[in-house]
Order: C-alpha cells, then structure tokens, then sequence
DNA sequence: TATAAAGTCTATACCCACTATAGAGTCAAT
DNA sequence: ATTGACTCTATAGTGGGTATAGACTTTATA
C-alpha cells in the first residue's frame, strides 16, 4: 500500500510516518519506479504500536527503546516494565502539580467577582505578589 | 541594575530576560555607554508578574494580554475573569485527562509480573493490541 | 599595572513531536 | 489531453525557552 493509505489505517498523517521515517521509528520500505514508497501488514502494525504508545504519552526514545527490546523476544521484560513504570509515576506526579495549580487557580477566582475594575481586580492582585 | 542582578532578583535566567525582550513582553530598556542593559524596580515587578504567570502554566500570549488589560486600570476586568476561568477549565480538563491515562498504565503495569520474556510480555501484548 | 576572571553582548542552533508549505513530479479518470 | 488527486523532497514554523560561540567590558587580584 502506499502513504496515503497507510495513513489511514494507522491514524497517522503522511507527515508524521515520514517523520518517523527520518527519526528512524520505522525503517525505509521499498519504492516504486516513481520514487512512491510501499508498505505492507508489518509496517501498519508497527506504526499501530507506535501510536499506542503515544497514545500514552511517550517519548519517541522510549518508544524506540521499546521497539529494540522487542526485537529480543527471549531476553527479560523487566526493563519494559520498569519503563511503565517510571513514566506511571511522572504522571502521577504531572497530576499532584496540576492540582495543586488548580487550587491556586480556583482561589484566584474566588478573589475577583465579575464588573470590577482593573484597578481593583482581585485577580491581578494576586498576581502581583 | 544590569541583568545578572535581574535575573537573580526576578528568578528569571538571563536567557529568558532577554528572550522575553525580544518577544515583546518586556520593553527595550536603558543602556549603558557599552551597550549593557540597566533595569529599574519596575522591570523587576514587571517580569515577576510574568513569572507568576508562568508558574499558574499561563501562555506568553494570555499574559501578553493581561499585561495589556493592566495598562488601562479603569476598564472592566471581566476579560482577566474569563481568562483565568478558561485556563482553570483547561487544567481540569488536562487533570482529567492525565487520569485516564494513569488508569490505562496502571492496567498495563498489572498484565506483566517481572521475570517474563518479553515475547511473553503483558505489557507489550496490551500495546500491540 | 598587568592580567585573569567574571559579566555582558549578539547571533545562531537546539529541544520535542510534529505540522505546514512550496514546488515538482506521478497516476487515474474523464 | 487535461484535470484532479496523490506523492516526492526540502525547508520553516510551533512554544518556551536553553545552550552554545566568539567578541567585548568590567571587576578583582597579583
């Protein structure tokens, strides 16, 4: 199949799968005489997984770090998992501050009702702290 | 003052000050006669502001704007409102976001104990899925 | 006074994960 | 034969900075 359709199978744009192209995510395929690239079943469900996984919020090095394990199908997992793992508790973590931000948030707004003025605004003042 | 005391006083790295001149959110200040930039009380409240800013995850462009609402203390502040509240429904909406995603890597982290190959791998399998 | 160290200047490139565009070539349908 | 859809490469832009290189200035020490 060509680019196009690859793109829609995956869910990826053109743009991107030639990005990874680059970034060395997925390998080059083959060409057409007219220079068209040609993908088959392997290179759809390799860019599925890669999707997967930002789909997670994964960095490309994890996902290229994930994809390298995976070519050694008999060595140990736990480097997968502890992977998972670490990027689970960046996440919890990303969560803990936004919240915190929320709350400090919500208390700004609690400081300004509306058709103040500049001036007076509870908001600002806070910011000016 | 020059701006190794700014950016001690503000915070804010020397980079960032002058970046931040150069997008505009702080005016071209003084300069000495060898072109050193001097800076007064009021560049430093100035870029605190925008350090708070910053900290609440504040864009340069919505704080671009509430500089500029700032420069008219008369107004209404209705629009400083508006702004808060839409980035406070932004973070809850990100938080909410972040959850769903914890979830997800929670169930993976559960599918794998340590110790398989990674051909048996729960957690590759869950992402080829 | 000479020199070294610390501070500052501009310009430029890099980070991440894409996205968008220009300009050229190719293919399928009418 | 032409139109329109598809693809190609190369390049630049996004946001919010950070990190250099290479030159100049100021301050501190010997």
């Amino acid at each position: 199949m060509k680019i196009g359709e690859l793109s829609k199978k995956s869910g990826c744009s053109i743009q991107t799968i030639r990005f990874y192209e680059r970034e060395k995510l997925i390998r080059p395929c083959q060409r057409t005489d007219s220079n068209y690239r040609l993908y088959d079943a392997s290179s759809l469900s390799r860019l599925r997984f890669i999707r997967q996984c930002r789909s997670l919020d994964l960095t490309l090095a994890e996902i290229t770090q994930l994809l390298e394990t995976k070519e050694s199908p008999e060595t140990s997992c736990t480097s997968i998992n502890n992977l998972i793992n670490d990027h689970m508790e960046e996440v919890s973590q990303k969560i803990a501050e936004l919240n915190e931000l929320k709350a400090t948030l919500a208390q700004m707004v609690e400081a300004c009702s509306d058709n103040n003025k500049v001036k007076e605004c509870g908001v600002l003042h806070l910011l000016e702290e």
